[in-house]
DNA sequence: AGGTCTGTTGCGGGTTCCCGCAACAACTCT
DNA sequence: AGAGTTGTTGCGGGAACCCGCAACAGACCT
Protein backbone atom coordinates (compact mmCIF):
# COMPACT_ATOMS: atom_id res chain seq x y z
CA UNK A 1 0.00 0.00 0.00
CA UNK A 2 1.11 3.59 -0.88
CA UNK A 3 1.00 6.51 0.93
CA UNK A 4 0.73 10.07 -0.29
CA UNK A 5 1.59 12.58 3.11
CA UNK A 6 0.92 16.25 2.22
CA UNK A 7 2.61 18.35 4.58
CA UNK A 8 4.23 21.60 4.17
CA UNK A 9 5.80 21.76 7.72
CA UNK A 10 8.56 19.26 8.15
CA UNK A 11 8.42 18.54 12.08
CA UNK A 12 4.48 17.42 11.39
CA UNK A 13 5.57 15.44 8.20
CA UNK A 14 8.16 13.65 9.94
CA UNK A 15 5.89 12.60 12.77
CA UNK A 16 3.27 11.67 10.50
CA UNK A 17 5.60 9.50 8.66
CA UNK A 18 6.52 7.80 12.25
CA UNK A 19 3.11 7.30 13.15
CA UNK A 20 2.31 5.50 9.51
CA UNK A 21 5.13 2.86 9.79
CA UNK A 22 4.51 2.12 13.56
CA UNK A 23 0.88 1.64 12.77
CA UNK A 24 0.33 0.38 9.41
CA UNK A 25 2.21 -1.95 8.70
CA UNK A 26 0.21 -2.59 5.55
CA UNK A 27 2.02 0.84 4.11
CA UNK A 28 4.99 -0.25 1.50
CA UNK A 29 6.10 3.34 0.69
CA UNK A 30 5.03 6.89 1.72
CA UNK A 31 6.07 9.68 -1.22
CA UNK A 32 5.81 12.71 -0.31
CA UNK A 33 4.14 16.60 -1.65
CA UNK A 34 4.40 20.14 0.31
CA UNK A 35 1.52 21.65 -1.55
CA UNK A 36 -1.48 21.41 -3.18
CA UNK A 37 -0.01 20.70 -7.34
CA UNK A 38 3.09 18.72 -6.27
CA UNK A 39 0.08 16.35 -4.59
CA UNK A 40 -1.33 16.29 -7.76
CA UNK A 41 1.30 15.33 -9.36
CA UNK A 42 2.43 12.63 -7.37
CA UNK A 43 -0.91 11.20 -6.94
CA UNK A 44 -1.31 10.77 -10.69
CA UNK A 45 2.46 9.66 -11.49
CA UNK A 46 2.68 6.82 -8.60
CA UNK A 47 -1.01 6.13 -8.89
CA UNK A 48 -1.73 6.65 -5.24
CA UNK A 49 -5.13 6.07 -3.68
CA UNK A 50 -4.47 6.54 -0.07
CA UNK A 51 -3.48 10.38 1.44
CA UNK A 52 -2.93 11.90 4.34
CA UNK A 53 -3.15 16.36 3.58
CA UNK A 54 -2.98 19.37 5.27
CA UNK A 55 -4.89 21.78 4.80
CA UNK A 56 -3.58 25.45 4.79
CA UNK A 57 -0.46 25.74 2.35
CA UNK A 58 0.64 27.61 -0.56
CA UNK A 59 0.01 27.15 -4.05
CA UNK A 60 -2.90 25.32 -3.41
CA UNK A 61 -4.46 24.23 -0.76
CA UNK A 62 -5.62 20.92 0.43
CA UNK A 63 -9.80 20.91 -0.23
CA UNK A 64 -8.52 22.40 -4.19
CA UNK A 65 -5.95 19.30 -4.32
CA UNK A 66 -8.47 16.84 -2.98
CA UNK A 67 -11.13 18.12 -5.38
CA UNK A 68 -8.69 17.25 -8.46
CA UNK A 69 -7.62 13.54 -6.56
CA UNK A 70 -11.28 12.70 -6.43
CA UNK A 71 -12.07 13.86 -10.03
CA UNK A 72 -9.35 12.12 -11.58
CA UNK A 73 -9.88 8.92 -9.24
CA UNK A 74 -12.88 8.88 -7.07
CA UNK A 75 -11.96 5.80 -4.50
CA UNK A 76 -9.21 8.11 -3.53
CA UNK A 77 -9.26 7.81 0.51
CA UNK A 78 -7.97 11.12 2.42
CA UNK A 79 -7.39 11.88 5.72
CA UNK A 80 -7.85 15.53 5.87
CA UNK A 81 -5.49 17.12 8.80
CA UNK A 82 -5.57 20.50 10.14
CA UNK A 83 -4.70 22.56 12.56
CA UNK A 84 -7.83 24.63 12.22
CA UNK A 85 -11.92 22.98 13.33
CA UNK A 86 -12.93 25.44 11.22
CA UNK A 87 -16.45 24.52 10.02
CA UNK A 88 -15.82 26.16 6.39
CA UNK A 89 -13.39 23.29 5.79
CA UNK A 90 -15.91 20.55 6.40
CA UNK A 91 -18.04 22.18 4.33
CA UNK A 92 -15.66 22.50 2.12
CA UNK A 93 -15.04 19.25 1.91
CA UNK A 94 -18.25 17.24 2.15
CA UNK A 95 -19.60 19.29 -0.97
CA UNK A 96 -16.90 17.69 -2.86
CA UNK A 97 -16.36 14.23 -1.62
CA UNK A 98 -17.49 11.33 -3.85
CA UNK A 99 -19.96 8.58 -3.13
CA UNK A 100 -17.69 6.00 -3.32
CA UNK A 101 -15.14 7.24 -0.92
CA UNK A 102 -13.71 7.93 2.33
CA UNK A 103 -12.11 10.55 4.14
CA UNK A 104 -11.25 12.07 7.93
CA UNK A 105 -11.08 15.39 9.13
CA UNK A 106 -8.54 14.96 12.15
CA UNK A 107 -7.00 17.64 14.26
CA UNK A 108 -3.49 17.87 14.38
CA UNK A 109 -3.84 18.45 18.32
CA UNK A 110 -5.42 14.80 18.31
CA UNK A 111 -3.11 12.66 20.31
CA UNK A 112 -1.33 9.85 19.09
CA UNK A 113 -3.67 6.62 19.07
CA UNK A 114 -6.43 9.05 18.27
CA UNK A 115 -4.47 8.98 14.64
CA UNK A 116 -3.26 5.71 14.51
CA UNK A 117 -7.30 5.13 14.58
CA UNK A 118 -8.12 7.52 12.48
CA UNK A 119 -5.00 6.50 9.66
CA UNK A 120 -6.41 2.37 10.11
CA UNK A 121 -10.43 3.66 10.28
CA UNK A 122 -9.52 5.99 6.72
CA UNK A 123 -7.05 4.43 4.75
CA UNK A 124 -7.23 0.86 5.59
CA UNK A 125 -11.12 0.21 6.37
CA UNK A 126 -12.41 2.98 4.12
CA UNK A 127 -14.76 4.63 6.45
CA UNK A 128 -15.76 7.89 7.06
CA UNK A 129 -14.20 9.76 10.23
CA UNK A 130 -14.63 13.27 12.16
CA UNK A 131 -13.46 14.58 14.73
CA UNK A 132 -15.52 15.30 17.47
CA UNK A 133 -14.17 18.40 18.30
CA UNK A 134 -15.16 19.68 15.31
CA UNK A 135 -18.97 18.83 15.55
CA UNK A 136 -18.70 20.30 19.04
CA UNK A 137 -17.93 23.65 17.72
CA UNK A 138 -19.67 23.59 14.18
CA UNK A 139 -22.94 23.84 16.91
CA UNK A 140 -21.77 25.74 19.20
CA UNK A 141 -22.72 29.64 18.92
CA UNK A 142 -24.75 32.20 20.24
CA UNK A 143 -27.69 32.56 18.86
CA UNK A 144 -30.51 29.57 18.80
CA UNK A 145 -30.54 27.21 15.90
CA UNK A 146 -28.03 28.77 13.79
CA UNK A 147 -26.82 26.25 11.50
CA UNK A 148 -26.91 27.21 7.76
CA UNK A 149 -28.51 25.44 5.54
CA UNK A 150 -27.06 25.29 2.09
CA UNK A 151 -28.58 27.82 -0.29
CA UNK A 152 -27.54 30.59 3.00
CA UNK A 153 -23.98 29.36 2.73
CA UNK A 154 -24.45 29.90 -0.93
CA UNK A 155 -25.22 33.32 -0.03
CA UNK A 156 -23.07 34.33 2.63
CA UNK A 157 -20.01 33.16 0.47
CA UNK A 158 -20.98 35.69 -2.31
CA UNK A 159 -21.75 38.25 0.31
CA UNK A 160 -18.40 37.81 1.31
CA UNK A 161 -16.58 38.43 -2.60
CA UNK A 162 -18.46 41.79 -2.38
CA UNK A 163 -21.23 40.83 -4.83
CA UNK A 164 -24.48 42.36 -5.23
CA UNK A 165 -27.92 41.24 -4.60
CA UNK A 166 -28.89 41.40 -7.93
CA UNK A 167 -25.94 39.73 -9.19
CA UNK A 168 -25.79 36.37 -6.50
CA UNK A 169 -29.92 36.24 -7.44
CA UNK A 170 -28.56 36.23 -11.04
CA UNK A 171 -26.05 33.58 -9.84
CA UNK A 172 -28.11 31.51 -8.02
CA UNK A 173 -31.11 31.70 -9.86
CA UNK A 174 -33.25 33.27 -7.24
CA UNK A 175 -35.27 36.87 -7.34
CA UNK A 176 -33.39 39.54 -6.30
CA UNK A 177 -35.83 39.75 -2.75
CA UNK A 178 -35.14 36.26 -1.63
CA UNK A 179 -31.98 36.68 -1.73
CA UNK A 180 -32.47 39.75 0.82
CA UNK A 181 -34.37 36.76 2.94
CA UNK A 182 -31.45 34.89 2.88
CA UNK A 183 -29.59 37.95 3.97
CA UNK A 184 -32.08 38.66 6.80
CA UNK A 185 -31.94 34.65 8.23
CA UNK A 186 -27.82 35.07 7.59
CA UNK A 187 -28.23 38.30 9.65
CA UNK A 188 -30.21 36.53 12.34
CA UNK A 189 -28.22 33.35 12.38
CA UNK A 190 -25.02 35.12 12.96
CA UNK A 191 -25.75 37.26 14.98
CA UNK A 192 -25.57 40.69 12.85
CA UNK A 193 -28.06 42.90 15.36
CA UNK A 194 -29.26 46.25 14.96
CA UNK A 195 -28.67 48.30 17.60
CA UNK A 196 -32.35 49.20 18.07
CA UNK A 197 -31.80 50.73 21.51
CA UNK A 198 -28.75 53.60 22.30
CA UNK A 199 -26.10 51.23 20.44
CA UNK A 200 -23.64 51.35 17.91
CA UNK A 201 -25.66 51.43 14.30
CA UNK A 202 -23.45 49.12 12.11
CA UNK A 203 -23.25 48.34 8.51
CA UNK A 204 -24.92 44.53 8.38
CA UNK A 205 -23.29 43.41 4.89
CA UNK A 206 -19.99 43.48 6.08
CA UNK A 207 -20.60 42.85 9.72
CA UNK A 208 -22.02 39.38 8.15
CA UNK A 209 -18.65 39.08 7.09
CA UNK A 210 -17.07 39.75 9.98
CA UNK A 211 -18.93 37.26 12.05
CA UNK A 212 -18.52 34.55 9.50
CA UNK A 213 -15.17 35.16 9.83
CA UNK A 214 -14.64 35.70 13.68
CA UNK A 215 -17.13 32.30 14.25
CA UNK A 216 -15.18 30.17 12.07
CA UNK A 217 -18.10 29.72 9.23
CA UNK A 218 -16.15 31.07 6.89
CA UNK A 219 -12.21 31.39 6.07
CA UNK A 220 -10.16 33.37 3.75
CA UNK A 221 -8.76 29.98 2.08
CA UNK A 222 -13.12 29.25 1.77
CA UNK A 223 -13.06 33.17 0.28
CA UNK A 224 -9.96 32.43 -2.37
CA UNK A 225 -11.44 29.73 -3.69
CA UNK A 226 -14.95 30.50 -4.18
CA UNK A 227 -13.40 34.00 -6.30
CA UNK A 228 -12.06 31.58 -8.20
CA UNK A 229 -15.26 29.41 -9.16
CA UNK A 230 -17.09 32.82 -9.26
CA UNK A 231 -14.85 34.04 -11.87
CA UNK A 232 -14.72 30.45 -13.91
CA UNK A 233 -18.93 30.25 -13.52
CA UNK A 234 -19.20 33.80 -14.88
CA UNK A 235 -16.33 33.08 -18.05
CA UNK A 236 -18.87 30.38 -18.62
CA UNK A 237 -21.59 32.88 -19.99
CA UNK A 238 -20.63 35.20 -22.90
CA UNK B 1 19.49 34.61 32.07
CA UNK B 2 15.63 33.33 31.88
CA UNK B 3 13.61 32.16 28.72
CA UNK B 4 9.79 31.78 28.61
CA UNK B 5 9.08 29.94 25.27
CA UNK B 6 5.23 30.63 24.27
CA UNK B 7 4.16 27.99 21.77
CA UNK B 8 1.26 25.33 21.51
CA UNK B 9 2.35 23.06 18.91
CA UNK B 10 4.53 20.32 20.85
CA UNK B 11 6.45 19.88 17.94
CA UNK B 12 7.78 23.23 17.32
CA UNK B 13 8.04 23.89 21.04
CA UNK B 14 10.19 20.96 21.44
CA UNK B 15 12.86 21.96 18.68
CA UNK B 16 12.63 25.59 19.78
CA UNK B 17 13.74 24.69 22.89
CA UNK B 18 16.16 22.64 21.48
CA UNK B 19 17.76 25.58 19.14
CA UNK B 20 17.59 27.91 22.17
CA UNK B 21 19.90 25.17 24.31
CA UNK B 22 22.40 24.98 21.33
CA UNK B 23 23.08 28.49 20.62
CA UNK B 24 22.25 30.14 23.56
CA UNK B 25 24.66 29.23 26.52
CA UNK B 26 23.76 32.64 28.40
CA UNK B 27 20.09 30.85 29.13
CA UNK B 28 19.89 29.06 32.13
CA UNK B 29 16.19 28.53 31.85
CA UNK B 30 13.37 27.81 29.91
CA UNK B 31 9.50 28.38 30.81
CA UNK B 32 7.01 27.38 29.19
CA UNK B 33 3.48 28.52 28.26
CA UNK B 34 0.78 27.27 25.34
CA UNK B 35 -1.22 30.34 25.31
CA UNK B 36 -1.33 33.98 26.03
CA UNK B 37 -2.62 33.89 29.78
CA UNK B 38 -0.16 31.61 30.81
CA UNK B 39 2.32 33.65 29.29
CA UNK B 40 1.25 36.76 30.98
CA UNK B 41 1.18 34.65 34.32
CA UNK B 42 4.38 32.89 33.92
CA UNK B 43 5.97 36.40 32.80
CA UNK B 44 5.39 38.02 35.85
CA UNK B 45 5.47 35.50 38.59
CA UNK B 46 9.10 34.59 37.03
CA UNK B 47 10.17 38.10 36.00
CA UNK B 48 10.98 37.16 32.78
CA UNK B 49 12.51 39.58 30.21
CA UNK B 50 13.11 37.52 27.11
CA UNK B 51 10.22 35.48 25.69
CA UNK B 52 9.82 33.64 22.07
CA UNK B 53 6.37 34.01 21.33
CA UNK B 54 3.99 32.19 18.97
CA UNK B 55 1.14 34.43 17.43
CA UNK B 56 -2.23 31.80 16.47
CA UNK B 57 -3.34 30.47 20.20
CA UNK B 58 -6.45 29.99 21.82
CA UNK B 59 -7.75 32.11 24.75
CA UNK B 60 -4.91 35.24 23.67
CA UNK B 61 -2.90 35.43 21.11
CA UNK B 62 1.00 36.59 21.00
CA UNK B 63 -0.12 40.32 20.25
CA UNK B 64 -2.59 40.44 22.90
CA UNK B 65 -0.47 38.81 25.47
CA UNK B 66 3.05 40.99 24.15
CA UNK B 67 1.17 44.19 25.02
CA UNK B 68 0.60 42.64 28.61
CA UNK B 69 4.15 41.98 28.91
CA UNK B 70 5.25 45.08 27.78
CA UNK B 71 3.05 47.58 29.76
CA UNK B 72 4.20 45.62 32.92
CA UNK B 73 7.88 45.81 31.94
CA UNK B 74 8.93 47.85 28.95
CA UNK B 75 12.18 46.46 28.00
CA UNK B 76 10.98 42.87 28.07
CA UNK B 77 12.60 41.37 24.90
CA UNK B 78 10.48 39.47 22.61
CA UNK B 79 11.15 37.30 19.50
CA UNK B 80 8.02 36.47 17.28
CA UNK B 81 7.71 33.29 16.09
CA UNK B 82 4.87 32.73 13.35
CA UNK B 83 3.86 30.69 10.47
CA UNK B 84 2.34 33.77 8.34
CA UNK B 85 3.99 36.24 7.09
CA UNK B 86 1.13 38.76 7.47
CA UNK B 87 1.20 42.23 7.46
CA UNK B 88 -1.81 42.64 10.04
CA UNK B 89 0.96 40.88 12.87
CA UNK B 90 3.79 43.28 12.23
CA UNK B 91 1.52 45.69 12.15
CA UNK B 92 -0.04 45.64 15.04
CA UNK B 93 3.26 44.73 16.48
CA UNK B 94 4.92 47.77 15.56
CA UNK B 95 1.80 49.66 17.29
CA UNK B 96 2.91 48.13 20.64
CA UNK B 97 6.30 47.91 21.30
CA UNK B 98 7.60 50.89 23.69
CA UNK B 99 10.57 52.59 22.40
CA UNK B 100 13.49 51.29 24.93
CA UNK B 101 12.71 47.55 23.88
CA UNK B 102 13.38 44.78 21.19
CA UNK B 103 11.79 42.31 18.80
CA UNK B 104 11.97 40.47 16.38
CA UNK B 105 10.19 38.43 14.02
CA UNK B 106 10.57 35.60 12.27
CA UNK B 107 8.83 32.91 9.94
CA UNK B 108 8.75 29.38 11.20
CA UNK B 109 10.19 28.40 8.14
CA UNK B 110 13.20 30.10 8.61
CA UNK B 111 16.08 27.56 8.53
CA UNK B 112 17.98 26.94 11.57
CA UNK B 113 20.95 29.00 11.49
CA UNK B 114 18.85 32.09 10.60
CA UNK B 115 17.17 31.32 13.97
CA UNK B 116 20.19 30.89 16.23
CA UNK B 117 21.23 34.33 14.48
CA UNK B 118 17.74 36.02 15.68
CA UNK B 119 17.60 34.66 18.76
CA UNK B 120 21.05 36.35 19.36
CA UNK B 121 20.38 39.65 18.09
CA UNK B 122 17.39 40.19 19.52
CA UNK B 123 17.16 38.15 22.82
CA UNK B 124 20.97 38.96 23.77
CA UNK B 125 21.84 41.94 21.98
CA UNK B 126 18.37 43.72 22.09
CA UNK B 127 18.48 44.44 18.48
CA UNK B 128 15.14 45.15 16.07
CA UNK B 129 14.78 41.94 13.49
CA UNK B 130 12.46 41.22 10.85
CA UNK B 131 12.25 38.51 8.87
CA UNK B 132 13.31 39.56 4.85
CA UNK B 133 10.33 38.07 3.52
CA UNK B 134 7.64 39.23 5.35
CA UNK B 135 8.94 42.90 4.19
CA UNK B 136 8.97 41.43 0.42
CA UNK B 137 5.20 40.50 1.02
CA UNK B 138 4.34 43.73 2.47
CA UNK B 139 5.45 45.30 -0.92
CA UNK B 140 4.01 43.10 -3.75
CA UNK B 141 0.19 43.67 -4.76
CA UNK B 142 -1.14 44.94 -7.34
CA UNK B 143 -1.92 48.33 -7.75
CA UNK B 144 0.95 51.15 -7.34
CA UNK B 145 2.05 52.73 -4.19
CA UNK B 146 -0.18 50.16 -1.76
CA UNK B 147 1.30 50.55 0.91
CA UNK B 148 -1.60 51.77 3.73
CA UNK B 149 -0.51 54.66 5.54
CA UNK B 150 -1.79 54.66 9.69
CA UNK B 151 -4.93 56.54 8.99
CA UNK B 152 -5.71 54.47 6.46
CA UNK B 153 -5.23 51.36 8.25
CA UNK B 154 -7.30 52.03 11.17
CA UNK B 155 -10.16 53.00 8.73
CA UNK B 156 -9.75 49.89 7.14
CA UNK B 157 -10.08 47.95 10.82
CA UNK B 158 -13.12 50.12 11.63
CA UNK B 159 -14.50 49.24 8.11
CA UNK B 160 -13.64 45.47 8.86
CA UNK B 161 -15.88 45.53 12.25
CA UNK B 162 -18.77 46.40 10.25
CA UNK B 163 -19.01 50.32 12.16
CA UNK B 164 -21.01 52.78 10.16
CA UNK B 165 -18.98 56.19 8.29
CA UNK B 166 -20.30 57.85 10.59
CA UNK B 167 -19.46 56.20 13.59
CA UNK B 168 -15.68 55.67 12.50
CA UNK B 169 -15.56 59.72 12.19
CA UNK B 170 -16.41 59.57 15.23
CA UNK B 171 -14.20 57.40 16.51
CA UNK B 172 -11.33 58.55 14.70
CA UNK B 173 -11.77 62.35 15.25
CA UNK B 174 -12.69 63.42 11.62
CA UNK B 175 -15.54 64.58 9.55
CA UNK B 176 -17.47 62.32 7.92
CA UNK B 177 -16.20 63.44 4.35
CA UNK B 178 -12.67 62.85 5.17
CA UNK B 179 -13.71 59.03 6.15
CA UNK B 180 -15.59 58.64 3.16
CA UNK B 181 -12.04 59.70 1.64
CA UNK B 182 -9.83 57.65 3.19
CA UNK B 183 -12.14 54.93 1.70
CA UNK B 184 -11.73 55.87 -1.49
CA UNK B 185 -7.82 55.42 -1.30
CA UNK B 186 -8.66 52.27 0.57
CA UNK B 187 -10.50 51.39 -2.01
CA UNK B 188 -7.74 52.58 -4.69
CA UNK B 189 -4.97 50.82 -2.83
CA UNK B 190 -6.78 47.19 -1.81
CA UNK B 191 -7.86 47.58 -5.80
CA UNK B 192 -11.59 47.01 -5.42
CA UNK B 193 -12.60 48.66 -8.79
CA UNK B 194 -15.84 49.21 -9.82
CA UNK B 195 -16.91 48.10 -13.16
CA UNK B 196 -16.87 50.64 -15.12
CA UNK B 197 -16.94 48.85 -18.39
CA UNK B 198 -19.71 45.56 -18.78
CA UNK B 199 -18.41 43.89 -15.56
CA UNK B 200 -19.34 42.78 -12.34
CA UNK B 201 -20.96 45.81 -10.44
CA UNK B 202 -19.71 44.51 -6.73
CA UNK B 203 -20.39 46.17 -2.94
CA UNK B 204 -17.37 48.06 -2.48
CA UNK B 205 -17.14 47.50 1.84
CA UNK B 206 -17.60 44.29 1.92
CA UNK B 207 -14.74 43.85 -1.24
CA UNK B 208 -12.89 45.99 0.77
CA UNK B 209 -12.53 43.54 3.95
CA UNK B 210 -12.33 40.80 1.16
CA UNK B 211 -9.43 42.15 -0.57
CA UNK B 212 -7.98 43.05 2.42
CA UNK B 213 -7.76 39.51 3.86
CA UNK B 214 -7.02 37.71 0.97
CA UNK B 215 -3.65 39.96 0.61
CA UNK B 216 -3.16 39.20 4.10
CA UNK B 217 -3.36 43.51 5.20
CA UNK B 218 -5.91 42.22 7.75
CA UNK B 219 -6.30 38.72 9.15
CA UNK B 220 -8.78 37.52 11.33
CA UNK B 221 -7.01 37.83 14.32
CA UNK B 222 -6.48 41.43 13.99
CA UNK B 223 -10.36 42.04 13.95
CA UNK B 224 -11.18 40.18 16.88
CA UNK B 225 -8.49 41.83 19.01
CA UNK B 226 -9.65 45.24 16.88
CA UNK B 227 -13.53 44.49 18.43
CA UNK B 228 -12.21 44.67 21.78
CA UNK B 229 -10.67 47.37 21.31
CA UNK B 230 -13.29 49.37 20.04
CA UNK B 231 -15.64 48.07 22.92
CA UNK B 232 -13.14 49.02 25.36
CA UNK B 233 -13.10 52.95 24.22
CA UNK B 234 -17.04 52.40 23.62
CA UNK B 235 -17.76 51.97 26.93
CA UNK B 236 -15.42 54.51 28.40
CA UNK B 237 -17.31 57.37 27.46
CA UNK B 238 -20.76 57.04 28.83
C1' DA C 1 4.51 87.14 -2.05
C1' DG C 2 2.77 84.00 -5.36
C1' DG C 3 2.03 79.26 -6.86
C1' DT C 4 1.43 74.38 -6.42
C1' DC C 5 0.31 70.24 -3.79
C1' DT C 6 -2.00 67.72 -0.40
C1' DG C 7 -5.43 66.93 3.01
C1' DT C 8 -10.00 68.31 5.11
C1' DT C 9 -14.71 69.53 4.89
C1' DG C 10 -19.69 70.64 3.15
C1' DC C 11 -23.29 69.90 -0.34
C1' DG C 12 -26.04 67.36 -3.38
C1' DG C 13 -27.59 63.62 -6.02
C1' DG C 14 -27.69 58.91 -7.85
C1' DT C 15 -27.41 54.12 -6.29
C1' DT C 16 -27.64 50.24 -3.30
C1' DC C 17 -29.27 48.29 0.76
C1' DC C 18 -32.55 46.98 4.43
C1' DC C 19 -36.86 45.55 5.39
C1' DG C 20 -42.16 46.07 6.42
C1' DC C 21 -46.27 44.82 4.00
C1' DA C 22 -48.88 41.88 1.31
C1' DA C 23 -49.98 38.42 -2.19
C1' DC C 24 -49.31 33.74 -3.54
C1' DA C 25 -47.83 28.77 -3.85
C1' DA C 26 -46.67 24.35 -1.69
C1' DC C 27 -46.92 21.49 2.12
C1' DT C 28 -48.60 19.68 6.75
C1' DC C 29 -51.87 18.81 10.27
C1' DT C 30 -56.39 18.11 12.07
C1' DA D 1 -61.53 20.34 2.79
C1' DG D 2 -60.00 24.10 5.77
C1' DA D 3 -56.51 26.20 8.51
C1' DG D 4 -51.99 27.08 9.58
C1' DT D 5 -46.91 27.08 8.32
C1' DT D 6 -43.12 28.10 5.42
C1' DG D 7 -40.74 29.89 1.41
C1' DT D 8 -40.84 33.06 -2.71
C1' DT D 9 -41.74 37.33 -4.95
C1' DG D 10 -43.13 42.48 -5.95
C1' DC D 11 -43.59 47.22 -4.23
C1' DG D 12 -42.14 51.13 -1.86
C1' DG D 13 -39.74 54.04 1.23
C1' DG D 14 -36.18 55.52 4.46
C1' DA D 15 -31.30 55.11 5.50
C1' DA D 16 -26.60 54.49 4.28
C1' DC D 17 -23.19 54.70 0.84
C1' DC D 18 -20.35 56.40 -3.12
C1' DC D 19 -18.44 60.21 -5.02
C1' DG D 20 -18.06 64.66 -8.13
C1' DC D 21 -17.58 69.47 -7.27
C1' DA D 22 -15.81 73.21 -4.91
C1' DA D 23 -14.02 75.91 -1.08
C1' DC D 24 -10.40 76.27 2.19
C1' DA D 25 -6.09 75.68 5.11
C1' DG D 26 -1.37 74.48 5.76
C1' DA D 27 3.25 73.02 3.82
C1' DC D 28 6.81 73.60 0.68
C1' DC D 29 9.23 75.66 -3.30
C1' DT D 30 10.85 79.53 -6.22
Amino acid sequence: MKVLLVEDDQFHASYMEDVLVESLPEVTQIFHAVNGLEAEREARVMAIDAVVMDLRMSQRNGIEAAQTLWQERADTRILFWSNYADEAYLRGISAIVPEDSAYGYLLKTAPRDRLKLALRAVLVEGQIMVDREIHRLQRRTASPRNTLDDSEFAVLVDLGLGLQDRMIAERRGMSLRTVQNRLLSLYDKLGVEDATDGDTPINKRVRALNRALVTRTLNVETLETAERDFEQWQAGRA
